[in-house]
DNA sequence: CATGAATGAGCATTCATTCAT
DNA sequence: GATGAATGAATGCTCATTCAT
């Protein structure tokens, strides 16, 4: 029988603290990532919202990069039971399309909404979109999602990743949009982005491209 | 009658320069831009593209944001007989949105082979979209053209602002997996996007939303 | 007629102030090189030895390696004429020895009493032996000397190279004795290194070696 | 009498551990600093090249410069009864030198071929010369050693400091040269510099210098 | 108005040293 | 006494911005 440690797994004060610092920095980046952006955030902009010394940070991260990486690596990890549980529940394509884009507008407008108390000066603001991790992960989950089932429901003669790569393009600028309106309106939006999809599914198949 | 120097035109040498001079620097911003990124991009990238010397770059912008800005009105001057043209031209729904986004396609397939053989390094590396100003000012003049023909043809039904976001998100993601393709398939990328769109319109107002 | 600006030569306070601050950053690094040493001395400390600004160190130099080789391009520039001078004074070879010797035990004894009276904290410390630029260019330059003029004088069945190593190996280890001396006793040094050159030539010449 | 442990003698597991643990770092250090030079070298770099932990330098340790100390006196224990070997076996002055010369070069070859083949980056680069620890301690036993021999020889009129400073510094720099030789050709330089000294003793004794 | 050198705040990164475990 | 993570001062370097010429 292995003991903890070789798995990787440790105890102690010691490895205690240095999960928590890790988590403590990656949920700092999170939150700075949501606030002025990744290109705008710095690793002081960063270490500034931890209690921990400059240093450290380079104890756990190599650079920016790093830690938009294994935010996206950690959201994986947390989204992906999630989708799971959309697949599983989902009768059809219909409900699963309901399903994923509610979760993601949710979360939009959850993310969002602390973003805006916190303070949130001048996202969105130039041409440049800026994509949080989470969002980066849960893109490229529902992209395979949505290629797998058009194939699987034999759509294959249709253009499977730019009708996936079209539903992706539509939560995300619809989820701008939807940010701009008081309340956002996430459920209602997701069953417009939802029904554009199915419908368009359909007409796709009938004229074969 | 008022003086032309009023009416913000002018003559004489001087004011040439100064004309040409400003010219050089937005040029020059938007081969930066369209090589590194906005975010990337730093004024002294964009004043070495020059002949001017750096402290010229304050005479006539406060910002890099700025530059940004002039591109993109300068873009809409261009652009918008453009696509007056092909709303003009354009018999139906159809047709126009054929014209807007195979324009778009096409404008992004040739930028973009250039910005390769140039050196594109670290675009679309990290959840961060680079939109160029001239791809911003497509997307409004287009979101805008949608919402009123939409309005128009009686569909005040349905979510017009949703419907033309959801249209904008689909050429920029589409966009972005054109690319990928050799050769990228501009015209076929363009009748796929036109078909969702205008199969959706039906569904939307039928179904009421 | 050429104009002196196409000559490289420069006029106008902008160009006097330019060349001054370049030979301010070198006349500071040459302070700082000599009184702590090329390791120990960072760029901070060159800079704060002058009036300007840290940025400004990198408009004349890419880092401290370079203003190094600068200083010792100068050295060069202003060390040649004078041993140039010892050369054509220099009636045989026992004389340009006591002319160069001289002018090395003094350069250093003259360097050294002005690093004193600064503050040479720890200098000659701890296995680390540091030469200034001034005193690699005059090594070289001596070097090669000594090569010529023994081949010239038809030692060349003896071993040339070691020869010149040997003499200015001597000069480096007894000028680093000779600092310890309360007055340092440059000529008596010159005149001891040369006479060990000058009987070692025909010692050597004589054995074969 | 008195105690083992007043004598700094300690016995136990403890204590081998300890007297081991030191040993390991002056080990390492001596690769690191024959490696890299003193400079350069950093304690990171040294407790990198051991299977302990930062904080464990400096129980050990309080610096660089203390383990480069630890080492150079180290290694003059070892190095002590070699040259004793040498003064023992040497018949005249002349066999002294030829062994003791012969003992550096040796040293310096071997050192060094090491230190090429590992890898040797920017040594001797820039004006400044690494001396390692062994280096240091060889020149100062011998240095001591010739001014005893001459002094008890009767050169007392002669200046013995000057004279065993030449003697080391042709060390120094023939050594440097001989490194660039393929092979190094240790004993032929080792033969001239002998000579050099040797000639120049009778010299400067009769012109009383 | 153009120039381009000077400025200095700001950022990434390293590393000697400490100290709780 | 060993450990190794945390610390934060120190350093190299960049770059937007100013301003004398």
């Amino acid at each position: 029988m292995p003991k903890l440690a070789e798995l990787g797994i440790q105890h102690g004060k010691r490895a205690m603290a240095k999960a928590a610092n890790r988590r403590c920095i990656l949920e700092a980046a999170r939150v700075v990532f949501a606030r002025i952006g990744f290109d705008a955030a710095n690793i002081r902009d960063i270490i500034r919202e931890t209690p921990l010394a400059s240093g450290t940070f380079y104890n756990y991260f190599k650079s920016k990069e790093e830690v938009f990486e294994a935010i996206a690596d950690d959201s994986l990890k947390r989204f992906r039971p999630l989708l799971q549980s959309v697949r599983e529940n989902a009768e059809d394509l219909n409900s699963y399309l309901v399903g994923a884009y509610g979760a993601y507008f949710h979360f939009l407008a959850n993310e969002n909404a602390q973003a805006i108390t916190d303070d949130a000066p001048h996202l969105a603001l130039i041409g440049v979109r800026v994509d949080t991790p989470e969002m980066k992960t849960m893109f490229e989950e529902i992209h395979t999602d949505l290629q797998l089932v058009l194939m699987k429901m034999g759509y294959d003669q249709i253009d499977t990743d730019y009708l996936a790569a079209a539903a992706i393009g539509i939560a995300r600028e619809m989820g701008d949009h939807m940010l701009q309106r008081r309340p956002p309106d996430a459920d209602h939006a997701a069953r417009i982005a939802t029904q554009i999809i199915i419908t368009s599914i359909e007409a796709l198949a009938e004229e074969g491209i």
